[in-house]
DNA sequence: TGAGGCTGTCGAATCGATTCGATCAAATCG
DNA sequence: CGATTTGATCGAATCGATTCGACAGCCTCA
């Protein structure tokens, strides 16, 4: 057998006797074909093992290749880990999985080729991207890709599905502010694509190319504008328990509350309040961000802002969808819902004497 | 302003004085340029606002789109609940990325334009996939795509990524009836497409698409040919905990041991065996399967076999690279590690006197 | 000085399909 | 029965880049 070179619409056109174009229109369905032509040429088809029109050529002719790009600027493992970029994802996938489109992940990192600039796609939503990518979301601009992005400082001709991150946070130290608390600690998420962990500083505040880290954080300082805190390399629960320790360690400069910027990371806090011996939330009040359904922390409910991340994504994907058609979507701000759980309580009496020192 | 077409290479190598040819050298980089040339070209791509060459004219002309499909039978949400599939996803990309090359998730859902069929793809890896899928697959095949299988029944001209699913289940099985257990359950993960939950029967075990649950249950009627069982409709600890509550219904016919398909369920039904006031593992032993780091279950340390998911990705990953390179890779079966808990126990007396009845 | 080897550049074919306008036959209408 | 509409099919241009072979200079070495 000579291997004979993959079967192209010409060649089922040749075998069935009709022109190219005729072929095309038996695939594509959209055109007066005959019925008898199209038996013909799907014949044809089956003889030679074609398997359809190549969607590489079809991207090419239509301009468009029924892609989309989500960015996630972190490793598939430590972002899939955290449950609000699933759903996300998830509600994206919703909306535009009625296109037909699939979900191209990108993450930043593949260097080599370019991969994030080279991608065929025909639109893309950033998710929990820092400002850093400024230059990739040029490129997609020049190509005239449709942007969408989830949480991103405002950027122009880019869709921004927000959420009310900054006025979230200040409930919650509100909240915390209102049963006493003075010295309250944070746990934020990484502030930029480093992810290193480290102290809160201010030059780490200031340097930061995180937006929902940084809005997270001003919405505390609008309370507690001297609020210490560490900041954690990746959302999680076992992240949260080593940021806790640090925060924790001393007795003496031990905060009475600690807002951690994530469910998870709160979850982590919990478990190292524990290993100290403290009590939650006698001893140490938590609370956390998103509403993730956490199990395994009962009898613990924790005091959080829900968010509704799955509806974040379907705003993005019916915002890509819009982009396409041609339209003008609007930006879209979602906010959260404050859930007062059983993890945060009034500040004991000698915890109180001891605050204005 | 006119809105002028976006340019293309032609444009830019017209300003720039060269011939279409130059410019594409000029980019690619591969090839004698002069460095002259190669600034003027880069020079009027700049004053056009050329992002650079086209990634659908490219991946036509190549014949590569530097994608690499995912294809997971399941929606996103359910299927990054389970941290063996996200393990297995960043093994891929680990391995796959130094390609530059993305993932595209596709879902067979997308019933609408077909996405599945018509994805740009170069390769395509398989998870967890039923053999209903075989029809994709021969459209892949015929596409002279390469083909990539994480546990799934054995098929022509596509590369396996297996698992000892049965041995290891069989080892589990074994040591619950070493311990002296005899009227075993299972909590199995979806048998087929349609996810539904029920009872395990030998109906729906014989119509069972699943390959990794069917094999497990294989492994474990080795052991314990009569167990029975109850399916899950997806592998969460939610879900886990409603199987349980089916399987553990009835005091009477109570087993005293639980062989659940994942960590996941195997969390949920320690869980529901807390509800129902059993205590684990004194009055029910269970086993999990996957080996996640599950936190929140303390003070239980499941007894599972541990199976090495990111290196399933990683194998899958490089199987890929080597089929794009043209080369014949072999097969790979991994094994599951056991790891005893503290979830398993012999049978208490009392129990053991019941049994034979 | 002439043959041979590089280098830099260009022309033209090619990847595989879509689509607009033209053509031609058959069917409908007045 | 001639004119017009309708339906099916075809030709040719087009999408945007890559790449092979050819060609012209220029340098080197004998």
């Amino acid at each position: 057998m000579p291997a004979r070179p993959r079967p192209n619409l010409a060649s089922v056109a040749a075998l069935a006797g009709v022109s190219p174009s005729t072929a095309s229109l038996a695939f594509s369905g959209s055109g007066p074909v005959s019925a008898a032509t199209r038996a013909r040429v799907l014949a044809a088809a089956a003889e030679l093992d074609y398997a359809g029109p190549d969607p590489r050529a079809q991207s090419l002719r239509r301009g468009r290749s029924g892609i989309i790009g989500v960015v996630i600027e972190d490793r598939l493992r430590d972002a899939f880990r955290d449950p609000m970029n699933v759903a996300m994802l998830d509600g994206i996938a919703d909306e535009t999985g009625s296109l037909g489109a699939g979900l191209l992940l990108l993450t930043e990192n593949g260097e080599g080729a370019g991969s994030i600039r080279n991608a065929p796609v025909d639109a893309v939503v950033l998710i929990g991207c820092s400002t850093s990518l400024a230059e990739q979301v040029a490129v997609f601009r020049q190509r005239g890709i449709a942007l969408v992005a989830i949480e991103a400082e405002p950027m122009d001709d880019v869709l921004a599905i927000d959420l009310d991150n900054r006025a979230a946070s200040k409930a919650l130290a509100r909240h915390l502010a209102d049963l006493g608390h003075t010295r309250v600690a944070m746990v934020a998420l990484p502030l930029d694509a480093a992810r290193a962990r480290g102290p809160l500083t201010a030059q780490a505040e200031a340097a930061s190319t995180g937006y929902t880290a940084s809005e997270r954080i001003r919405g505390v300082r609008e309370v507690f504008p001297d609020a210490t805190g560490v900041v954690a390399s990746v959302s999680s629960v076992e992240e949260g328990t080593v940021a806790a320790r640090s925060v924790l360690a001393d007795p003496a400069r031990r905060p009475t509350a600690v807002i951690a910027q994530s469910d998870l990371l709160a979850v982590g806090v919990i478990r190292a309040a524990e290993e100290l011996g403290l009590r939650v939330p006698r001893d140490l009040s938590i609370v956390g961000f998103d509403g993730v359904k956490l199990d395994g922390i009962a009898p613990h409910d924790l005091t959080t802002m829900v968010q509704p991340a799955v509806e974040k994504g379907r705003a993005a994907g019916r915002g890509v969808i819009a982009l396409l058609n041609g339209g003008h979507p609007e930006a879209v701000a979602f906010t959260s819902r404050f859930h007062l759980g059983n993890t945060t309580a009034p500040v004991p009496d000698e915890q109180r004497r001891a605050a204005p020192s």
